[in-house]
DNA sequence: GCCATTTGACCATG
DNA sequence: CATGGTCAAATGGC
């Protein structure tokens, strides 16, 4: 299998340390994801009691998996990631900022170096006809007036930035009136313990009760030209801690961690999100499944996956 | 009094 | 220099 030799490929040059443990979790998990890929293209839906099987398999394996990643050892294997990873303190935290600031100028109003803009973090975009509650407490920090919209665009920031160093934030934007539709533009990954509620799905047609989490793999068959699509569950609790390794360590990838029943994924979104998917080999990205939501559409750095409202 | 929002100023970036 | 992201004092609600 193409996919477990890249990833064995790819663990051995991130982690060297307890590195078979956490290969063979990891082939694992792959090889149930497969088994789960071509199950799914037998099925519709995939809602069958094999495909369930094979989810909980899955399920135990990556679970273990970050149990390993979350491991002492763990912050040993991070000296040996590369220095672009997003959210560093040193890029868009605020106490480097206040260290640069106390070496100026004591002035009040004097704010030359007090703080830098964040780049290099994840962002994507939803639009959505409504104001809808994340889950996540938010702190309106800024508004400002934007050339040629409408509205102006206003500026929040993760409620605990401050108490555990969040560095999410999100800007907001009116696009239209009538029909109302907003832009919300989400930067950068939670990474404060407060959980977040599951009012994200009250606003869609889905159960809340019945929704989980799930892992969208995209990659590139070299051999036949085929994209093939994996997805895995994922635990709420957890994702978090998920989302943000993936995040650190794979940088250039290209996973999708959706929120949505399992039975109603269509496959017509499926490929079209795959066709936006530029990878020739196999690229992983997770995003924090907490900030997104069904109906809409995201706009990532450079790829776009639009993900329906179910019926 | 505490906390969130408002708003003008400051600053980074292209 | 124009634009937009962030800061922080002022303000308001509870």
């Amino acid at each position: 299998m193409e996919e477990v030799t890249k990833m064995e490929s790819f663990c051995s040059e991130i982690l060297p340390f307890n590195r078979k443990k956490v290969i063979d979790e990891l082939l694992r998990g792959c090889r149930f994801a497969g088994k789960l890929k071509d199950v799914l293209r037998e099925t519709c839906c995939g809602g069958g009691g094999d495909a369930r099987e094979l989810i909980t398999g899955i399920f135990d394996s990556f679970s273990n998996t970050l149990s390993m990643l979350n491991s002492p050892e763990f912050d040993e294997i991070s000296q040996f990631l590369p220095s672009t990873q997003v959210g560093s303190p040193c890029l868009d935290g605020r106490k480097s900022e206040d260290s640069v600031q106390s070496s100026k100028s004591s002035t009040v109003k004097d704010r030359r170096g007090c703080y830098k803009r964040r780049r290099n973090s994840q962002s994507w975009t939803t639009e959505r006809p409504a104001l809808v509650d994340d889950g996540h407490g938010w702190r309106k920090y800024g508004q400002k007036v934007i050339l040629n919209a409408k509205h102006p665009r206003n500026y929040y920031r993760c409620t605990h930035k401050y108490d555990q160093g969040c560095q999410a934030t999100k800007q907001v934007q009116q696009l239209n009136e009538k029909p109302p539709l907003y832009r919300t533009t989400y930067i950068g990954h939670h990474t404060c313990k407060a959980s977040p509620t599951p009012q994200i799905f009250l606003d869609s047609d889905v159960d809340a009760s019945d929704s989980k989490t799930f892992l969208l793999s995209f990659s590139n068959d070299c051999k036949n030209g085929e994209t093939s699509v994996s997805f895995f569950p994922s635990i709420k609790q957890e994702h978090d801690k998920e989302a943000d390794l993936t995040h650190h360590h794979h940088s250039s990838s290209s996973n999708y961690l959706l929120s949505s029943d399992l039975s109603p994924f269509d496959h017509s979104v499926v490929n079209s999100s795959c066709t936006t998917s530029t990878a020739t080999t196999t690229k992983t990205r997770s995003l924090d499944l907490d900030d997104m939501m069904v109906g809409s559409v995201y706009e990532f750095d450079d790829d776009v996956l639009q993900f329906p409202e179910f019926s």
